[in-house]
DNA sequence: CTGTAACAGTAACAAAAGTTACGGATGCTA
DNA sequence: TAGCATCCGTAACTTTTGTTACTGTTACAG
């Protein structure tokens, strides 16, 4: 039994179950950068995060993207998954944000443990569950706020997942995950900065004072 | 055996799964505008929608709106679903959008049967995928579009499931559904009948030449 | 028939966000 | 160390969206 899979979902399977994800997964090592899942790309096998973080994003035609969700260890993307069941191309692209271990399961498994393993149900339940929530957080965001906020939360985000006060990235990767221009981030940090709420330095944003 | 369930879901559901539907869910009559869900309620039943049109909204704090979708016949809200097993609060808001038949499941009763049929399993992951789809176009439409486009995809969408061209509703509906003000909303239909897109009038709205 | 409320058109302005352009700082490498 | 690419700050401008205010129209109730 590989030591992972039990630290991350021992608690969650029963033994049986473990055993079987223990038989039948395999096990894939990514670096940060790497594409994960393509807009539109078939999918056989649906990943267990064992470690890093993952980030989630939405395409539209042009190419252009938004942010909607990190998902860390312990987690599934439930995307992946309701394109697995429905046999349809996946909606969303993935790509490693840190250096990451999946454990990849095939489709057919996972549908059969859903008849034969509450707890596999439950798990995948939750799965949706959760991911809907951050969709839906994602619509909050875009609906009813202002791109400062957006950005604030941005922030707080990313130093959660990275659990870092101080953030490494630039403002132009800012732009691409939130779908705004260069110029907007500059402009809004500079002026949380002239408010005291963070500190700007090259490549790094540091959090003060955010809540 | 009522003759609505059958002519919904009976090529959906095997025989049995049928009679337990139809012995266990109660049918609830709603008038349009009827409020089926309040956002931060407890839920212990799902619906199953027989008749009618129910619109499902996201509310923020100060009780402002989006519409993420409409729901029709042989259809069931995954939102709730999601709630009912994770026993948390409703987030998200359902009215009647016509008058509508829905046919009330308790929550026990749709866990039971997630383990006990296969049919019903393969539902509930379908109604995950399309609301998981739906709630997906509605970020790109937010995050991509500008509101001229958001606008012809809303009228679009309600022709279609009121499958008429001619569509009843004030810009005041419209300015609430997209979340902004009416004044917007009339100033970008205004514009839109001068390139006869449309023809206004008072209370309606006739798409002419959408696509 | 009249008063009232809801609905729609429009102007004028304000705020937010997007765009273009340029310059300086930093760090890497040839 | 000279050249080059990336990153960031900022100004100036445009476009989009939001806001306020006022008007005329329509429908309906009394």
């Amino acid at each position: 039994m590989l030591e992972e899979i039990k630290k991350n979902y021992g608690h969650l399977f029963e033994d049986e179950l473990l055993q079987e994800i223990n038989d039948i997964g395999v096990i894939k090592h990514v670096n940060s950068g790497d594409e994960l899942i393509r807009t539109g790309q078939y999918l056989s096998a649906m990943p267990l995060l064992i470690d890093g973080v993952v980030k989630v994003m939405r395409e539209d035609e042009d190419g252009f993207e938004l942010m909607l969700y990190f998902l860390e260890k312990g987690e599934t993307c439930a995307m992946t998954l309701s394109c697995c069941t429905g046999s349809s191309v996946s909606e969303i692209r993935a790509v490693a944000e840190t250096d990451s271990s999946l454990l990849m399961i095939p489709v057919e498994k996972m549908e059969e443990w859903l008849g034969k393993y509450k707890s596999w149900r439950n798990f995948i339940f939750d799965s949706y569950h959760q991911r809907l929530m951050e969709v839906l957080a994602t619509i909050d965001s875009i609906a009813f706020k202002k791109m400062d906020e957006r950005l604030l939360e941005y922030l707080k985000n990313k130093s959660k997942y990275y659990n870092d006060s101080e953030i490494k990235v630039t403002h132009q990767d800012i732009a691409f995950d939130l779908h705004t221009s260069r110029v907007v981030i500059s402009r809004l940090l500079k002026r949380l900065e002239k408010t005291n709420r963070i500190k700007l330095n090259r490549n790094s944003i540091k959090l003060i004072d955010i809540d």
